[in-house]
Order: structure tokens, then sequence, then C-alpha cells
DNA sequence: TAGATTGTTAATCGATTAACAATC
DNA sequence: TAGATTGTTAATCGATTAACAATC
């Protein structure tokens, strides 16, 4: 679900230098062959197939070739990829090449996880700030990190350049939260609260629900078991999938 | 991305009750419709529009009559939907009826937070077990549970009757617990993971990988910051996203 | 009956896929 | 040249959306 409306170019006929136009679903999958890619190049693979991208990044070659077709020809026909080349290639489309700084926002259990997670700077991104409304948290270092009072967020997004805020508040306080962000003009935010935030035009929103993600596999697991339960018995069924597609 | 095929109905013609089929998109959203009648329930209202029930869930309601209208005729003309009746429908389809019991498997960083969260068991999800390969983690209590080694996977899915396995542990041993998972009958994984999983068929694998999501993000905060940088100025923009569609 | 709202239709849009010509 | 592999085409598929007839 996203509704991106980018309308080429306004005004100016002829002198605005159109951003290459990548579709929603490509974007998705562009981190997915970078983390490849990555693994690829520890091995020391200099060059890789679009086939063994592919299969390393869970994806057919196919679609693989097509996404990558959006990006402009980097490849090398009877050859492959350009394993370092199409790394930064990916790394600048995705912005990437600096460094963004995250404020988190909520020091709970699933807020201490996240201030924790190693996975982050290791791919571009660095917890700049940690913030919460509950006075008796602030103060409390985890990480190497002070956390502030959410009341500072202001003062903090400028000192520290915020780039990206992290809602991990209890649904409750999201809604206000993200409205703080907005107001300090964080533009985009990765919300684990469960609830819809609204948001005003411009600003991307993106929504991790780890019980919905739970809830769509037990659909699954519900009709699975049906389907042996059936007179027919076992039917041919699935693999997998992946999120944010 | 899913892979899904669904026969309708294997082999005896007319004799099998055929399953009703759902859009993957339909099944990705009926969680945050289950959601958010949740939140409508508690403020009273017995009864609620598409439109009342779009807005709150982030959709429109174009889109939520047409999944709704899979699961079958609920609403009523002039006069919208039954709350209760249509939590107890959505929950039936996705096999909430039942309590399901979770494995976790890794109880580092992220791992904790996850046995922590209390949005599962408010969900219709029970964290029935917490495993780890570390022999100095084993023994450790978190919220009420011990720590076991995850070589006692197979005793443990047995007592637990274990329905979903989460993966929790770094990437590199993340295809191993999968693999063990399989092997004692899981077939619904949820992978945090950094990394594909390779898994036979019937076997659903969701993923969620936190700084694919920051990722996808940064694509769009860099376009955004290239667009204000571009003579024409503020190109309207986006405005919301949610993932695992 | 008049007003409201569903369920469905049909048009549109975007994403996937297989196949293959281009080309290294 | 022969073999390999890309980049692109075109067909297909599934999802979205607006509009409205059906009906409470």
């Amino acid at each position: 679900m996203s509704q991106h409306r980018h309308p080429g170019a306004p005004g100016r006929a002829g002198a605005v230098p159109a951003l290459p136009e990548l579709p929603e679903a490509t974007v998705a999958r562009l981190p997915e062959y970078l983390r490849a890619l990555h693994a690829i190049a520890e091995t020391g693979h200099e060059t890789v197939s679009s086939e063994g991208l592919a299969n390393a990044a869970g994806v057919n070659s196919a679609k693989l070739r097509k996404d990558l077709s959006h990006l402009g020809s980097y490849g090398t026909r009877g050859v492959g990829y350009d394993v370092a080349l199409l790394i930064e290639q990916i790394e600048s489309v995705l912005g990437l090449t600096q460094c963004r700084s995250v404020a988190l926002v909520g020091v709970g259990n699933l807020g201490h996880a996240l201030a924790g997670y190693d996975g982050f700077a290791s791919r571009g991104f660095r917890i700049a700030a940690l913030l919460d409304a509950d006075p008796s948290r602030v103060g409390e270092e985890i990480n190497g990190l002070v956390v502030r009072h959410v009341d500072e967020l202001a003062r903090v997004a400028v000192e520290e350049s915020i780039s990206i805020g992290v809602i991990a508040t209890p649904a409750p306080a999201a809604q206000a939260v993200a409205d703080q962000l907005v107001a300090v003009g964080v533009t985009s935010i990765l919300n684990f609260a469960p609830c819809v935030l609204s948001v005003p035009e411009g600003v991307d929103v993106r929504k991790v629900d780890l019980a919905i993600e739970l809830q769509i596999l037990s659909f699954h697991e519900h009709r699975k078991a049906s389907l042996t339960a059936l007179p027919g018995g076992l039917a041919a069924t699935d693999t997998q999938e992946a999120i944010g597609t």
C-alpha cells in the first residue's frame, strides 16, 4: 500500500533533470539486493550474474534484471554485474552515501532492543538520540546514549540533524509523537506502534506491526490445516513471502 | 512477494468444499481491520460504515468493501457492518479462534524484546517457548519463561504444540534454526534475521528486516531532498505506506 | 418514501514473468 | 565464432479504484 504520486517533473518543460522513476516494488527490493551483494562481495567474487544475485536475494532473475534495468545499465552481457559497482549504484539511489541519523522515541521493551540493534549501524544508520516521555526513564544510559525527554525533540533534531524518526511507544502515545516529529521537520517515520498515524502530505510513514505478521502466518497455517483435513489431502502449497512489498 | 498457488480444489469434482479464495493483499490487510474494529468496539459503537472503518484502518472505503466482500456479505446496506459480527468473521478466517503457540529462537537483544512484547498475547498468540543455542543463556528466566537449549526443540514443539516459529538469531545461525523448525514440523516462520531462508514447499516464511525499512525511508528522504533542490521547487509528494502488502 | 450505504462491476493501473534479440 | 548473459519487449496477472445498482 502506498500512495505515491511523482509527477515526472513540474513546470519548466525541458529544463528539469527528471529523477529516475522507480516503481515502489523495486525500491522495496533494492535493500535486499544490497544485502545480498555485500554477502557476495565478502566471498571475494567480483562479478555476479542475475541468476546468482537473484538466488541470494530470494527472487527470480527476470524480476531482478527488470529491477536493475530501472537504475540504468550496469551489467555486461555475457558476464554479469560488477559487484562493487552495483553496490555503489544502489547505495547512491537509496541515499545511503551519507550516514543518516535516527531519533528513537520510546525506550520501553522494544525501544531498548532497537537502540542496541547493530544491524542499523552496519547498514548506514546511526541512532543519534533516544527520547521518552516518562521522566523516570530520562537520564538512563543505553548503549552509550543518554535518554532525553521527548520535549527536547526540537533541540535534538537540529543538533543531530535527524533524518528519520522511529516510534516505539505504546499505541496511545504514537500520534502525539508523530505530530511532534513532523513539527520539528522530520519527514520520514518508522512506526512500531500498532495504530494508524495521520501525517501531512510529504511525510512518509512505514509501519511494522509484529502481531500483524503473526496473524498473516496464522491465516496460512489455518488454511493449511483445513486443506490437509480435506478428503483430497495435501494440495500443493507455498513457499516464501517477504514483507514490505 | 508471494508465490502462493492455491488450486481451488484438487481431485473429486464437486465433492470438495472449496476454501474461500482470498487475495494475498486482502489477507495482509485483515489484521489491520481487526485492530481497528477492536478499537471501535471499545468506544461502544455497535455498527460501523465502510467509510468509518476504512478511516480507522488507513485505507479507502472502496478497498475495504472489496476486501470484505471476499469474506461474504456481513454488512447491511444503508446501515453498515455489525462490529462484533465482523470481528468474529475476520478472526475465524485468520484462524485466531484458537490461541496459537509460538516458539521464539534467539534471546539476544531483539529476542528479549519480543519475549516481553505484550502485543502478542493480546492478539491471539502465546509465546510458549524460548530457545537459544548459547549454553550460557539457557536457564535464564524471561517474563516467566525459562530459556531452553535449541536442541530441545523437538520435545518442546510437541509439548507446547507449537504453531509458529520466530527466528531472532544472528543471520549466520538463521538457516540452521529454520531447518530445525521445519524438521520438527513447524510450517510457519517469522524471520527477523537479515537473510533469505530456504525452506521446502508448504512452509510459509515472512520476513521482517528493520534495516530494510529504514533504507526504504532513506530512498524517499533522498528523493524529497533532491526535489526541493530542483528549480521547480517542492513537487507534490506522498503520504502513508504500510508494510507487508 | 427518501437517504444511506453496501456489494459488485468494469476500467485502470502497476507488477510479474517468460522469452528473446542484442551483445559481450 | 560459440556460449553466456544482459536489457527489453509484450503478454499476463493481480490489485486498486470509481461509480452505481441493489437494497436496507
